[in-house]
DNA sequence: CGGCTTTGACCGGCGC
DNA sequence: GCGCCGGTCAAAGCCG
């Protein structure tokens, strides 16, 4: 790949991304754009996310995200990912301290055992927020088991389960995010074992859900991440350094008043790190974002 | 008729 | 131990 580039937007979507930045890497409420530091402390605190064992997981998660909107690009998908479970919290991880979500890998088929056996906290999760757009969007065949009101809500959580595949382990709850109008959390709960059908099963799942006629608008605080240095020919294939080509990324703090900042990593595991707190808070992600992994991850396996 | 949604009942985790 | 709550079951009905 000679000139790939990686580029996503970035939205915050319980605050400003300043505000999030401030919980998570402790702060003391100084605005981590304006502070020196914080190049240094923010990018200490993202690691490897590409080195997870998971990737393939992942990009079955966010696939459908992606794909589904690759010529429509008046329909940005925007989502969140947040991995969840106890044991995925990195050991490294500055986060740990904050109860929030953090990094980690996807539930493993195996792992989970229907009803009952293993319930809340047990399961290894994908939170994802998207958009009706972005519901519409999931390319996988669900059928609806169950509803029910949710405490604290005032929307109902729908469970459904993968119909594509006899057996097939995969879940997924749908409830309307009470904070944001027209935005949907998703979760996912362990994977799916079969390849992703060819098409939907007609009107199935999340498409006949009744969903909002209106689209919200969220303004809020935006990261762009920009095309990485391009690898270097003279690297063998098969040495380490090949994947640890120099990268840049920028975060521009966007707040609808013009005023933009920017923050640059000079190296992968810089660039890695901002990949992994983004994938790792509550960030509204679009499907650029999603694709432009994906070409990151295809790019870094040659 | 098959596959779907709906919905009340049931089950089990968890906090008190 | 008890009750709340979330997740699942399963029967009934709907839909293409």
């Amino acid at each position: 790949m000679e000139d790939w580039s990686l580029q996503a937007i970035v939205r915050g979507s319980s605050g400003e991304f300043s505000e999030i930045k401030f919980d998570h890497m402790e702060m003391n409420g100084q605005d981590p754009f304006s502070n020196d530091q914080f190049d240094v402390e923010f990018l200490n605190n993202f690691h490897e996310i590409f080195d997870m064992q998971t990737n393939d997981e992942l990009n079955e998660l966010y696939k459908p995200f992606c794909t589904a909107n690759n010529n429509d690009h008046s329909l940005p998908a925007q989502t969140v990912l947040d991995f969840q479970g106890p044991e995925n919290k990195p050991t490294h991880d500055a986060d740990q301290s904050t109860g929030t979500s953090c990094v980690g890998t996807v539930t493993a088929a195996s792992n989970y055992t229907p009803k009952y056996k293993k319930r809340k906290n047990q399961l290894k999760r994908v939170v994802i927020q998207v958009s009706t757009e972005g519901l519409a969007s999931d390319m996988w065949a669900w059928r609806k088991y169950g509803q029910k009101p949710i405490k604290g809500s005032p929307f109902p959580r729908s469970y459904y389960r993968c119909s594509s595949s006899k057996g097939c382990l995969a879940r997924k709850q749908v409830e309307q995010s009470c904070t944001e109008q027209g935005m949907f959390i998703v979760t996912y709960t362990a994977e799916h074992s079969h390849s992703q059908p060819t098409r939907r099963n007609s009107l199935a799942g999340t498409v006949r859900q009744k969903l909002p006629s209106h689209k919200t608008t969220i303004n809020r605080t935006e990261i762009v991440i920009v095309e990485p240095e391009k690898p270097q020919e003279s690297c063998s294939p098969t040495s380490p350094t090949t994947l640890h080509q120099p990268l840049m990324f920028d975060q521009v703090n966007n707040n609808n008043n013009g005023e933009t900042r920017a923050i640059k990593g000079e190296n992968h595991d810089e660039y890695d790190n901002c990949i992994d707190y983004i994938m790792s808070d509550e960030f509204v992600l679009n499907e650029d974002f999603f694709s432009g992994i994906e070409e990151f991850e295809d790019d870094r396996r040659l």
